[in-house]
DNA sequence: TTATTTTAGTAAAACGTTTAACCTGGGGCC
DNA sequence: GGCCCCAGGTTAAACGTTTTACTAAAATAA
């Protein structure tokens, strides 16, 4: 049944050395011999332990895959999409992911991921806003590290990020094309840096033309950037300032939200107000009318990931790269020209 | 840094095997050492490696999870749900899942997942329905296997299943009480053994009271569950048969594409026609009107798997057990009295 | 007291690889 | 012919555990 490096060296009459030399293709082996040894490895369907390996080599061939709870059961599958991507990567480079979450208030004293307590893993690919003291904890088993979709405050990391400037850049150049002129704002945790970066890319768009906002204009001392809060951010911002004609939701779900909120009142979407989302989460063609809002490639995303921890895995670099993935503005029904 | 058992064994003034022993709480130690033995392990923050440990026990301490491909990729977060409900589940126990998808038409020469090759899981978890050449060719690895919303035909496996055919009663159950008398189904492939049982619930409930279906009621052949087949169920159904007014879809991403169509023809959810789907997936309340479905406690699911799975693991026993999880009915806005 | 059993622990082999160091038998060069 | 080199291997140690068989000391029985 399972065959080991022991059968394979007997039935081609070689060394066990010569078979592991063999399997890693070195150039110190003839053709010949190379030859054979295949033929046996196929005849005998011999595929190396990865725990006999793991033992000696160091290296697992895994890749630890760390995201925070509440990350990891949004509904909209979010990380979920990054996480098929990062897996889909792996698995075509011989590489295993690990997932495991981590509490969202994660402490200095709480314990790593078992993965990495029993060095059961070559590197670790980060999704999402985690607390430093993760990281902090991680420096000492110093892991390549690579993070997805955040980047920690201090030290430098290789990273890959949505271009998130850019992508409340185009949002907000949207409305503003569709003749919008008071802009509305609305955010969950405005400290997470993707979050900042879209509040950025909004206020440079009004910039550009000559607007300067305020806080009549925004809400984002939401804690959390689920529907409800996009629903009660509608409300505030309704309270504030009735002018606005166009909604710029940081995320989805807060436009979702938002849009709940409207109908319930009366106000007509487009038509009365037009609002564009962001990240473009599967269930956004479903609502009525269906959310313009700026695409996220996801799975991409997790897939640059993996290939960014192939290549410094490789290479034993440790560059501490910033790939930006692009966004693109995705219009559908939400959004009206006035 | 990483210490070793070796390590261990010299902080505490004993031999590796103790401090094996210990670990394992073998009680041919006196707790005297114990103490002594845990107090180093803490001390040095030890963790025997899984490498090693595997490599002499044969237990890799890791669970493959498959699934085909076009399950993996669906929109909808079902077979994600369960994923999920299976890696918390087994992260408690201290395992680790490997998720792999294989083709959905994967043929007896097709090569089985990399991990069971390299013999790198210690059981596996199979989720949806797989080609049967799969479950064939994994048989002689006699891995214990745990099938999660199927069941092979052949053979005789341990299994948590949804209970579809309550399922597909209570919702044509709920149709009727609400007075419905020409209800329709809709499915996509009949074959699937949990569509089937649906739509045996289904024609149970209507024979109780006394009606006979024919297939002017349903539409049966849709090749793939999801949206757009819906929509194309709905419009044949509607050529068809004009005097339905109800339909039971075997799962919400086909209500949802029938619902469109009949937005698209003016005619009015619920009022004019009343629909439930099944699964309760996410997003059923994004859509307008909400929709009435059956709940299918994804995340319990899979995390029933993986239990039933360390019980295997434990017990050695291969009873093919087999768990129904219950469903319950939830209704929202989309199914109407008449 | 001596023989036997029990208790508490240890020594060492084994698991399946990788890899550094070591061989060996020609061939080329002077 | 003697020497060195090189191509093409092989030997054996090492990785960090588990576990079987063994042992020394203590407890018990005769």
């Amino acid at each position: 049944m399972k065959s080991t490096i022991k059968d394979v060296a007997q039935e081609a009459g070689v060394s066990v050395a010569t078979v592991s030399l063999v399997v890693h293709d070195n150039d110190r082996i003839s053709s010949d011999t190379k030859k054979k040894v295949h033929r046996a490895i196929k005849l005998l369907n011999y595929h190396p332990s990865r725990s006999a390996r793991g033992l000696v080599s160091k290296k697992t061939g895994n890749i630890g895959f760390i995201l925070t709870d509440d990350h990891f059961l949004r509904t909209e599958p979010f990380y979920t999409r990054i996480f098929l991507g990062t897996e889909f990567q792996a698995r075509t480079n011989e590489y295993y992911i690990l997932l495991t979450t981590i509490a969202s208030d994660y402490k200095k004293e709480d314990p790593l991921p078992r993965f990495i307590l029993e060095q059961n893993v070559d590197g670790i690919i980060i999704a999402g806003k985690v607390p430093c003291d993760l990281v902090e904890n991680l420096k000492e088993y110093n892991l390549p590290l690579v993070f997805v979709d955040f980047l920690p405050f201090k030290g430098q990391y290789p990273t890959i990020q949505i271009d998130n400037l850019k992508g409340g850049y185009i949002a907000t150049e949207h409305l503003i094309n569709y003749g919008h002129r008071n802009i509305g704002f609305i955010a969950g945790d405005i400290k997470h840096p993707s979050i900042y970066e879209r509040f950025q890319g909004y206020k440079n768009a009004l910039e550009e033309i000559g607007i300067r906002t305020n806080d009549k204009f925004y809400v984002i001392d939401e804690d959390y950037p689920a529907r409800a809060n996009g629903y009660e951010a509608a409300s505030k911002l309704y309270k504030r300032n009735r002018n606005i004609t166009a909604i710029f939701a940081a995320n989805d779900a807060l436009a979702i939200g938002a849009m709940q909120f409207y109908k319930d009142n009366d106000i007509k979407i487009p038509d009365d107000i037009s609002i564009i989302g962001f990240d473009d989460v599967e269930v956004d063609l479903l609502i009525d009318p269906s959310l313009s809002t700026i695409h996220v490639p996801k799975i991409e995303l997790g897939a640059e990931a993996m290939q960014l921890m192939l290549n410094i895995l490789k290479n034993n670099s440790t560059t501490a790269k910033k790939i930006l993935v692009p966004v693109e503005l995705i219009v559908r029904k939400s959004t009206k020209k006035i």
